[in-house]
DNA sequence: CAGACTTGACACGACTTGTATCAAACCTTA
DNA sequence: TAAGGTTTGATACAAGTCGTGTCAAGTCTG
């Protein structure tokens, strides 16, 4: 209880750069995604039909200011968090950072635990390497049991991240 | 990587009050404990011999002094915690504070994710609560999957604990 | 080449956190 | 009952953390 901690000083109120219909909070997922300029491919091309294939998850690559817009969080930040290890955004030819939409979602689980939960980033780093093994886990744990045991774990999991106010998606 | 944050200026370096044979960091786990003259009983009176009861566990209970000297922690830092909600100690018929031996397990576990992990203490609060929903979790899977398969589970959390440098005791 | 952008480094302000200090209340001992 | 020591709660302070602003230098695109 009482982790109402450190939530009104971020959220760059006083920003020159940046003014626009930035969305309050993030009611919208999708503000800027669609009809984004910087949209570049970095290994395999383009090819931007939803398939169904599960491997290839290749959707949008941002570079850090138009994700720090998606994210609503300062481009400062994400290079801190990448010098921290937190996030490992991919590079340009040029050393430009490339993020990936699994950047831009494992950034918004480190900006619910620091803001919403009060981590700090020693915290986060915590928590993502017991998120990370504990996925790891369940896979071995239905390798070992079988497909209904690990389904089982696997409901056993997202309980447990429920009662952790974790979002339950990874 | 890199969490080596806020080690040195803890620890009580210049106390006055209290100055013995302190144990550098940790490597006696009974340095105090017999031979304390500060047990008292709180609600069952004494019956000091060592049944193998399974539910009652009363070996120990000290007041914040003698819980502060075992630990190697300043008492205010106690009662801070127990204000955050971090550990709720017993209390005597006049409010004194009665750190049982869980009590103190806890702490220590407390101290190693604040001191060597880094955690803030809201980091500390949320690890306590996600550890509590893995025993828990681990305590109902083995209920429906068997012992064999609760063994495995266990096993696999103790992997998972040893992964994030966590004491496997508890 | 020009403009816009990114990069790395440094600094500042707000917040956290362990600890020191204080008066008041309590318990134990004489 | 009185003295001494300890605990309690509250407040304040020093050091550290963290997001953010700013700057010069380099890089990419047109």
């Amino acid at each position: 209880m009482t982790q109402q901690r450190r939530v009104q000083t971020r959220r760059q109120a006083p920003s020159p750069p940046i003014q626009g219909q930035e969305a309050p909070y993030r009611p919208a997922d999708a503000s800027i995604s669609p009809s984004t300029p910087a949209q570049r491919e970095s290994g395999a091309g383009g090819a931007p039909g939803s398939e169904d294939d599960a491997v290839v998850a290749m959707e949008g690559v941002y570079i850090i200011s138009v994700a720090a817009r998606i994210l609503d969080m300062h481009p400062q930040t994400l290079r801190k968090y990448e010098r921290l290890g937190l996030v490992r955004p991919g590079r340009t030819l040029g050393m430009l950072r490339l993020y990936s939409t699994e950047d831009i979602r494992k950034l918004r689980l480190i900006r619910h635990l620091s803001d919403e939960m009060g981590l700090n980033l020693a915290g986060v780093e915590f928590a993502l390497a017991a998120f990370q093994n504990l996925l790891t886990m369940q896979q071995r744990l239905t390798a070992r049991l079988g497909p209904e045991a690990g389904a089982q774990v696997k409901e056993e999991l997202d309980l447990l991240f429920e009662s952790l106010n974790l979002p339950v998606d990874q």
